[in-house]
DNA sequence: CGGTATCCAGCCTGATACTG
DNA sequence: CAGTATCAGGCTGGATACCG
């Protein structure tokens, strides 16, 4: 990364570093971002909460298969990024909502496209897997 | 999975079963090309098949970071589903060139919607952030 | 050049147990 | 109810060495 660095010195660095990023660092946030949409747990969630508001519980019961530990960190997760909102109401026994924040609603929308190229797709996909499965030495060991 | 298996017998699965398909299968499917999305490698090397061939050490080499090892796993991988193309000429030395796929260049596009979303909402995201960790507990064990 | 084979450290995750 | 703490194991991915 910048590998520039060989003679004619790094040119004009902007004054105010304020305002400066490398494109490799947008690149990395960017990258990041893209991360959170390949996690196993993170859309799930997300998508639960796309028309409604749900507790913990309700959450855990709603994404099959999560431990609670994996909700939690999601939750956290997404909560640090503004994705969603967490929202504790001080009472016995505790309630604690979580609802998307509109940030989190336009990824969702962003999401969704994709999950419908994904959607139709699929099937072509699946094809050539097996296409490339029997087609490739499948490991002959005997 | 599948956990209705307790008393009345499970309700009319189509005949011809070709056409079935639970729909959780189609999410698993949806989620598994959702994750090849977030995966680290993937995306870097289909968009430096953009807009042209690659041959294998040429994507050593645009791919900052990846390792050999890595770089042959993700080819395989998008080539088993058919998201590019592998060319193997006989010569010596020998020669490998990389190229998209037409589904290959669809999913680039769709992905380009999704990365232009975290492209403007990272600066956003990454204030999230900060303020989260300020405000929140981190760690006090003074 | 374009891989494959092997080893191995680190991280992620699930299971389990406990708490306010 | 809504978490936190702890630990074991499995899988991922890097480093290295070697092959056609």
């Amino acid at each position: 990364m910048a590998r520039h660095n060989t003679s004619h010195a790094a040119p004009n660095p902007p004054a105010d570093a304020t305002e400066y990023e490398s494109d490799e660092q947008a690149c990395r946030q960017v990258l990041q971002i893209l991360a959170l949409i390949g996690d196993k747990w993170s859309i799930l969630v997300i998508g639960q909460l796309r028309d409604r508001t749900l507790r913990f519980g309700e959450l855990h019961r709603a994404v099959t298969g999560i431990s609670q530990r994996m909700l939690t960190l999601t939750l956290r997760q997404l909560e640090r990024d503004g994705l969603l909102s967490r929202t504790a109401h001080p009472a016995v026994p505790p309630r604690v909502d979580y609802a998307l924040t509109s940030l989190g609603t336009t990824l969702l929308d962003s999401v969704a496209a994709l999950a419908d190229w994904a959607n139709a797709h699929r099937h072509e996909i699946n094809d050539n897997r097996c296409r490339y499965d029997t087609t490739h030495p499948p490991r002959l060991p005997s």
